[in-house]
DNA sequence: GTCTATAGCTTGATAGAC
DNA sequence: GTCTATCAAGCTATAGAC
């Protein structure tokens, strides 16, 4: 037998996995510029040259690590109006509805067992707010937010798209804030509350953003 | 006459203002560990060594950049707070107008002449949103949080300590995310809106919270 | 208070052997 | 694909003259 064993130093995930793993658990704790490619390589048990063999640069890594849970979030989005609008007989949707189906599918994901997953949510609460994620994440969300602002205007027909829009970046900005996870809740209450409840403030936060979007609208 | 003259090298304000000002211009626009303390030195003409000697350390300078601002914030909004209460006869104020005494404030600054004002307001809508700025903050921020949060129990009796908690973080996220002007607005509508314009998002934003405090109160 | 100079590290990127 | 070694550039913090 001519074989020779190719032992691979760690058997799991492959090389590229791993470092994409590794970069979204750390960017999930700190921001861009301070975590270093070294501590990503080391967090996957790799050799630093390997970061620029697969991604070429520390910002293409990022957008990566966005890119690989945004394409299966949005399918679960989708997945979720759709079969909310196939229950439903009339055209428009209750806006509560259309709330669920961006907010839940985050949700579900984040009290899942997937660690990747619940890095990502937190990740994910702070690119809405920053100049520099937004432009590395290009693309990215548009066509989400495209289709969910139209389907928000068929249920609330008096809203111009412009309160439209704003409606949804104050969705969106709901959705983030509590999902970062920043530890602001606790110190309001004192360490009563955790930030990691979102199942409590999910149930405040879809009549409070439905309410909201509703309230916009010039015939109330 | 004995008298020399001192010369100083920039004749405006004070050495220290002059790097808050530059310091608080630069962490508008970048996260923090993209800002470099010899940026900020040439923005603000002086030397790299001055912000030693003025604030020690870079985490420092950010904490005072908050700090110049927050003390004139918070009072301007517990100033409209006490104007709205004298205004009304009853116990509680409507939701509305608790809103307005936190935001408005905010809108006034960001559409004055002052430059520095706007880029603090811009800072600010990033702070709730990350771990890092909120733990430089330490603080800073919390009294005023309390105080509004034990104002909206008085006008929404039926909603718990958590639930008004909740809701004041929902607030706050649309406030900041709003007020951040990451530029998301502008690739929603396709450049037709522009997230500079404050005032269109303030006309939405009140009602849309306010309706949405209201709807996570039990009773409604 | 303000200046210069620099110590002591860390960074992202990459070249080139295997 | 994976490894080692290194480059050139940047950083914060600080010492010490004036």
């Amino acid at each position: 037998m001519t074989m020779t064993a190719k032992k691979p130093r760690v058997p799991a995930a492959a090389t590229r996995e791993r470092l994409l793993d590794a970069a979204e658990a750390l960017f999930a704790q700190h921001e861009f510029d301070a975590v270093t490619i070294r501590e990503v390589a080391e967090l996957a048990q790799a050799r630093l040259g390997l970061n620029h063999y697969y991604f070429k640069s520390k910002e293409e890594l990022f957008r990566q690590v966005l890119a690989r849970r945004v394409e299966e979030l949005s399918k679960l989005r989708l997945d979720m109006l759709a079969r909310f609008r196939s229950e439903t007989n009339t055209a428009a949707l209750p806006v509560e509805k259309i709330v669920e189906a961006m907010i839940c599918p985050l949700l579900e994901l984040s009290l899942g067992q997937d660690e990747g997953w619940k890095s990502y949510v937190r990740l994910n609460g702070r690119v809405a707010t920053s100049e520099k994620y937004l432009r590395m994440a290009e693309g990215l969300y548009d066509p989400i937010a495209q289709i969910f602002i139209e389907e928000l205007g068929r249920s609330l027909p008096s809203c111009s798209r412009a309160q439209l829009e704003w409606g949804f970046l104050f969705l969106v900005s709901v959705m983030s804030g509590t999902f970062s996870e920043s530890g602001r809740v606790e110190r309001l209450s004192d360490g009563a509350q955790r930030s990691s409840d979102l199942s409590a403030a999910y149930r405040a936060m879809v009549p409070f953003i439905a309410a909201g979007l509703r309230a916009i609208s010039p015939e109330k």
